[in-house]
RNA sequence: CGCGGGGUAGAGCAGUCCGGUAGCUUGCCAGGCUCAUAACCUGGAGGUCGUGAGGUUCAAAUCCCACCCCCGCAACCA
């Protein structure tokens, strides 16, 4: 039976992250992840912290801290943030671990020795007061093409032309705002592309129309213009030191080893539990696993083009990526999430607002699947109040306030199945399979749509039947209709698990049945008869609160939401 | 002429590949119901489908051309 690996991009340790990141790829990677699960599928679910690279010692020097100690902080920030949120990682790992400077070394010796690897003399900056190379965009200074007196050293944003931090005129430190700057030849090591790139357009061809458009046209155009040979190796401290000869001082770039952290954290995984967990099952000439990677669409040419050139420079058989989710971005209210900035909900502060599956339960129905979406607390709320209020809540209190009324605290007998019941039946089942084809292709706003018109089916289920005047007329019938209508709590509960396992929970705590077994829906003929007649059930309180509008006005001044 | 994505009721989206009465959610209005969290169910109004008195066609949101706007990328930020 094939395994699923799933992968979601390694967010960077500097700073913590908000819903942007969090629908951007962990999220619709734990929701995909716990979907397969409850189909009964063998998966690891891995991700884990980004930590080398400029920003990181740059970020630790800000606070005087020593930059092991900085990530290590910010690490554990990270998995605080992403247990409040329930995502269900199997391993949440660290690009710095032992592990992975291993798989770093050993991949990077087999591509050594492929001839794959040259070195390269290059200009770089070096700011002596800062005691470091610059990157290209840690420069600033005047364009020379249209004056911009803040344009970086990698691109002017104001006429949008693509520099060269040489090409300004009165360059300085971004960090210092120090003018004293040198360019200094330096080598480094590259890895040749285009020795590879026959290779990744025909594996790539394959893709065509089986991934994302945006994941297949972005890795196409990367092709199209040709493969450029790409430096691996940086001038900086943190990270994994290059080995070999004359590179004892450098490390190897971030974008190199932080995808190869995939492989390093799955042996992390592996490594806490040796007899019965195997790195290479999942990655080396493992046939029968199918990789599902997620990203935000700033990451899809390093896992499209990059990443896949590194494992399949090796000569070896690795992992691939089977399937690619790419995801646009959620911006905030007409304007950006920014880490920099500060702006945005940060996922420390939208857990202290609302529970966690308020936020999994909007962030799904609105990801940003085929464009930007913004995020806006009005619409927050308004979808909150509507789906989750409404529509699911009110629907689990009414079926069990008018059980308790005239049955007590059990499940009541199933009577004569009627029409009502029959359509209902037909109804979901042919909505069911159609929200798990969408699951099944990772169309997640498309399966929301699908899953409401599940959860208005109970509503409109007791609109027709009428159970409150059958308990006056009909008894018996009355108890068909509660009998029907508590299993379809049960099947609601079954449903959102992925989603809000934590709402689900709560659900099944309230039908008195087990959490998160291995489920698929049979015909609803025979799964809306599987509470039976007798059955013990708890009384509850409303799951979900309403979020008023005092209260929505309060969080846009709060966050400072503008528009 | 750098590349890609997007522009469809007040808001958020589907439909575009493969042309055939413009759809869904929310919001608004009206009715029904009264078990339930003022909730639920039904109906209605609301759109020159970015622009072009463009092109092709019996027919264009859909195909072609030109232009405008927003977003991302452009290989040393990650």
């Amino acid at each position: 039976m094939t395994k699923q690996l799933i992968t979601s991009a390694l967010p960077y340790v500097n700073g913590l992250p908000h819903l942007g990141h969090l629908i951007g790829c962990h999220l619709p990677a734990d929701v995909y992840a716990r979907y397969l699960r409850q189909k009964g599928e063998e998966v690891l679910f891995i991700d884990g912290t980004d930590e080398h690279g400029t920003p990181s010692e740059v970020g630790a020097a800000k606070e005087g801290m020593d930059v092991e100690a900085y990530c290590k902080k910010y690490h554990d920030l990270h998995v605080k943030m992403y247990e409040g949120f329930n995502l269900s990682f199997d391993y949440f790992g660290r690009t710095s671990s032992e592990q992975n400077k291993e798989m770093t070394y050993r991949i990077f010796h087999a591509l050594d020795k492929n001839g794959l690897i040259e070195e390269r003399t290059t200009n770089q900056v070096y700011s002596p007061d800062d005691d470091r190379y610059l990157p290209d965009s840690y420069v600033m200074g005047t364009c020379p093409h249209c004056g911009y007196d803040k344009a970086k050293g990698d691109q002017c944003e104001n006429c949008t032309k693509v520099l060269d931090p040489v090409d300004l005129i009165n360059p300085r430190s971004v960090l210092s705002g120090s003018t004293n700057i040198e360019i200094r030849p330096t080598k480094h090591l590259f890895l040749q592309l285009p020795k590879l790139e026959a290779e990744l357009e025909k594996w790539i061809e394959t893709k065509k129309g089986i991934w994302p458009d945006i994941a297949y046209t972005v890795a196409k155009k990367w092709l199209k213009e040709g493969l450029k040979e790409r430096g691996i190796t940086r001038d900086l401290k943190w990270g994994f030191a290059v080995p070999k000869e004359g590179f004892e001082n450098k490390v190897f770039y971030v974008w190199f080893d932080a995808p190869i952290g995939y492989i390093g954290i799955t042996k992390q995984w592996a490594d806490e539990d040796p007899a019965n967990r195997n790195w290479e099952d999942w990655w080396l000439n493992a046939s029968d696993v199918r990789h599902t990677e997620f990203m935000g669409k700033d990451n899809i040419p390093y896992h499209t083009i990059s990443f896949p050139a590194t494992l399949r420079g090796t000569g070896e058989t690795w992992t691939e990526v089977s399937f690619l989710k790419g995801m646009n971005y959620l911006n905030f209210a007409g304007g950006k999430f920014s880490k920099s900035a500060h702006r945005g909900v940060f996922l420390d502060q939208a857990l202290e607002e609302f529970p966690a599956d308020y936020w999994r339960y909007w962030l799904i129905a609105n990801a940003p699947e085929s464009d930007d979406t913004s995020f806006s607390f009005e619409q927050f709320a308004a979808t909150i109040n509507k789906d989750l209020n409404d529509v699911l809540g009110n629907f689990i209190n009414r079926v069990l306030k008018m059980t308790v009324a005239n049955f007590g605290e059990v499940v009541p007998a199933c009577g004569e199945i009627t029409e009502a019941e029959t359509e209902l039946y037909a109804l979901l089942d042919d909505t069911i399979k159609t929200y798990y084809n969408h699951m099944d292709g990772l169309e997640f706003r498309k399966a929301m749509a699908d899953l409401r018109e599940i959860l208005v089916a109970g509503n409109n289920y007791l609109a027709k039947t009428e159970p409150w005047k059958a308990a006056k007329a009909d008894l018996n019938r009355a108890g068909t209709i509660l009998y029907t209508a508590l299993n379809l709590i049960r099947l609601y509960a079954r449903l959102i698990a992925p989603i809000m396992p934590a709402t689900a929970e709560r659900m099944n705590k309230v039908l008195n049945i087990e959490t998160n077994p291995v489920w698929v829906p049979s015909k609803m003929a025979e799964e809306l008869k599987t509470l039976t007649s007798g059955h013990h059930i708890n009384q509850s309180e409303p799951l979900f609160q309403k979020i008023l509008p005092e209260r929505v006005e309060e969080l846009r001044q709060k966050y400072k939401e503008t528009e």
